[in-house]
RNA sequence: GGUGGCAUAGCCAAGCGGUAAGGCGACGGAUUGCAAAUCCGUUAUUCCCCGGUUCAAAUCCGGGUGCCACCUCCA
């Protein structure tokens, strides 16, 4: 059974066949490094990693290029406006971006190829094209003529003329088409530069995409993935001009659907982030840190990756409960140290329930990486364990832990993640709770319920919740 | 206006021709001094609407309606 994959550009689902056999190439489009992360910049990397696990599973050696745009007009604004050399800001935010994967358990990405990495390939590649007179020079830069290309349109469906009657103003008159987009931005004064042929700039956005993906990949690559509104124009221009130069290029194309919230997407021009408050609420700082980096993860993994996520409070609060409650079932399992070999688990021998559970969940992901499925499948086996003893229930629950592990869910530390952090609630605070836990140990030992009781009462007002167990009594902070 | 996509229980979500996975929540029971947690059980005769094809449709076809995304920077 080989792996299905539903392709964007044929759009159709098709079996993966791997240019190389055994070895996947996946090229990911990642963040423009100008500003703090939000989620949107995180679920690609996440979504990938699953795929790229699962791919490993299945024996597969993955190379996976995952790029940081380090120059941009965003990045050059900020800089001007803040006065922050734009170094040190894309430094910063790379930084703040490769933790955040890290905390998400993105351990699959082999390459992360900076753009001003990769200046000289891009303008040698720039001067292919014109050499090719796939491009064009203007007083303000060079321009790849999309009218030269034969199929330009294809991954988004769109044809020239009716982009035509779109209306695009201010565009310069000096361009033979309204999309022909920007190879080299010639500089003006003040902005980071490069020398080129056509003078001092810098490289357009599309152009890094193509360059980068080739020269680590090779001009015909496996699987080409990123974000549901990069297809146009981003992903369009990247085809139209590695095609120009005669790269077969991404064989197959990957879109993962997009963050919404009350079912309408949130980006960052969305006049609804001009509240703070609301804007908060997709900041990665804060996802991660109010609901775990683990909970985020099975959450993004609950859907499909084509589909869009919603980030309302009750869908997070569903999932961690979800998961709470499934790595309290697995306990210590949890904590034992990851050392899941994907063909040990496929071969071990189980009952056949078990083990129908185990094939389903594969299944499920050989069709398009379907994690949603494939984690219900998780959860079933999780009520079919309960209904076992002693070493069965054990080998089940393993095979949970497992399973879940194979998308680089349930490791060591996952639980005292989505548990509240300990950290900030302070030293002192835990002291308080040990001493007015102990008095209403002590109001129950001597049957004064009453006492007990308001005590209790008094904590769930604040929003801690007091649970009995035998001999002693745990607290935590919120539902 | 053009181009894609989606409509399944209170919410999220699978299934894509053979008689509705799973999660959250809710409810009932066991347990508990009472709770919480845990365990057991219940929770869509029906899949936006109307036609059609078929022995059989949530799944296919035609026509509606509603929602979303892209067409501008966006992961």
């Amino acid at each position: 059974m080989s792996i299905q994959i539903q392709d964007s550009l044929r759009r159709r689902k098709a079996p993966f066949r791997p240019l190389v056999p055994g070895q996947v190439s996946l090229y990911v489009c990642g963040p423009t490094v100008y500003d703090d992360c939000h989620i949107g910049h995180l679920m690609g990397p996440v979504i990938f990693d699953a795929i790229a696990r699962w791919f490993r599973s299945r024996g597969y050696l993955v190379r996976f290029v995952n790029n940081i745009t380090d120059i941009d007009d965003k990045i050059i604004q900020r800089a001007l406006k803040s006065g922050e050399p734009w170094l040190a800001i894309t430094q910063r935010y790379t930084a703040q971006y490769f933790e955040f994967l890290k905390k998400l358990h993105v351990v699959t990405i082999t390459d992360h190829p900076r753009c001003t990495e990769y200046i000289d390939e891009m303008i040698a590649f720039v001067e292919e094209l014109i050499a090719a007179d796939r491009a064009y020079k203007t007083s303000d830069g060079v321009y790849y003529d999309i009218q030269r290309q034969e199929h330009y349109g294809k991954l988004s469906g769109r044809k020239l003329d009716e982009m035509l009657s779109g209306v695009r103003v201010e565009r310069s008159e000096e361009l033979r088409h309204p999309a022909d987009f920007a190879l080299w931005k010639l500089a003006k004064p003040g902005e980071p530069t490069w020398e080129s042929p056509w003078g001092a700039g810098r490289p357009g956005w599309h152009l890094e995409c193509s360059v980068m993906s080739s020269s680590l990949l090779g001009q015909a690559f496996d699987i080409h993935g990123g974000g549901d509104d990069l297809k146009f124009p981003h992903h369009e221009n990247e085809i139209a001009q590695s095609e120009a130069l005669g790269h077969s290029y991404a064989q197959c194309w990957m879109h993962n659907g997009l963050i919404q919230y009350g079912g309408v997407k949130i980006a960052k021009s969305d006049p609804r982030m001009k509240d703070p408050e609301f804007a908060r609420q997709f900041q990665a700082a804060w996802l991660l840190d109010t609901y775990g980096a683990p909970t985020i993860r099975f959450f993004l993994l609950q859907g499909h990756y084509r589909s869009p996520v919603d980030f309302k409070p009750e869908n997070l609060q569903a999932a961690r409960a979800g998961l709470a409650r499934l790595l309290k079932q697995l306990g210590a399992l949890a904590e034992e140290a990851d050392e899941t070999n994907a063909e040990e688990v496929f071969a071990r021998t189980l009952p056949l329930p078990l083990a129908e559970r185990r094939a389903a969940y594969c299944e499920a992901l050989d069709d398009d990486f379907s994690t949603g499925r494939a984690l219900g499948h998780v959860f079933a086996l999780l009520n079919d364990a309960k209904k076992l003893a002693g070493k069965e229930q054990h080998e089940a629950l393993r095979l949970v832990r497992d399973l879940g592990r194979l998308l680089g869910l349930f490791l060591p530390g996952d639980a005292a993640q989505i548990a509240d952090d300990e950290a900030h609630h302070g030293e002192l605070f835990e002291q308080v709770m040990s001493f007015v836990l102990t008095l209403r140990q002590e109001a129950r030992a001597r049957k004064d319920f009453a006492l007990s009781d308001r005590i209790r009462d008094g904590l769930a007002a604040l929003d801690i919740h007091v649970e009995d167990k035998a001999g002693s009594s745990t607290w935590r902070v919120g539902s």
